[in-house]
DNA sequence: ATGATTGTATTAGATACTTAATACAGCGCT
DNA sequence: AGCGCTGTATTAAGTATCTAATACAATCAT
């Protein structure tokens, strides 16, 4: 299921996560998304709300859309292998900022970070 | 001067801002804030909506209401300690959370850190 | 050719957020 | 007593988001 935060526009966040589904592979390059009323279905939403999420990533090049069959993912694997980088950098780079607005370095960071990873291993 | 995003309503970043004031000492344990009305001329924006965002800081209890003299930061220093680890804490699980969805495990985050961190240093 | 499916457009209504303009009660200072 | 500050409340208006209910034209499979 889907679920959403209430504190942002659903349109953004079902941008996030079909971009997300493109970036790491649940979505292969030439493959051919469901429909807007397919995902709308899926998602519980409205189908106008996924179209404007769909219309907005077009934007970016990742889609396109032909106008009476349905919308693809861009053959060009390494638009998408770019696009995940830049997504992660940009993560990155707002995460460090946060941090840093607590007083926590780089080095601070990746102490948590060894600290975290080693509690969940615990599992 | 304040930049607010478009995509969240303002009074969540004003929450945000405000609680990072208080977390990193900008406003100290006992410290009279400024009021709804300084508040919003500084942040440009109306009354009513600091209003909201220190009405809703309020219930975590780290500031409290003199009804008619002012609102203040709570005296209790330990209670501000254990809200900046909190929010810390939440911001890097949230953060793991979106890098292992893009495919990148702690090991790699903390590759990118470290390099990151080599790269601004170099400023 | 027909019917189902595609993206797209339009209209209307509900809700949340934000601003603006006021107003009021209580406290402190002079 | 009066003035200025405090938080708080109310009302009205504008905007963005989201839903619902349709409608249309083009494509594809049968």
């Amino acid at each position: 299921m889907w679920e959403f935060s209430t504190d942002r526009p659903i349109y953004l966040q079902l941008m996030d996560r079909l971009q997300l589904r493109i970036v790491n592979g649940t979505y292969q390059p030439g493959d051919k998304l469901p429909s807007v009323r397919e995902l709308a279905q899926e998602a519980s939403v409205n189908p106008n709300t996924i179209q404007k999420a769909l219309s907005e990533l077009e934007r970016s090049g990742i889609l396109y859309t032909q106008r009476t069959n349905g919308r693809f993912i861009t053959e060009d694997a390494a638009m998408i292998d770019k696009l995940k980088s830049q997504l992660a950098e940009e993560q990155l780079v707002e995460f460090l900022k946060k941090m840093k607005d607590f007083g926590y370095e780089p080095k601070d960071i990746i102490t948590l970070i060894e600290k975290h990873s080693q509690e969940t291993a615990a599992d």
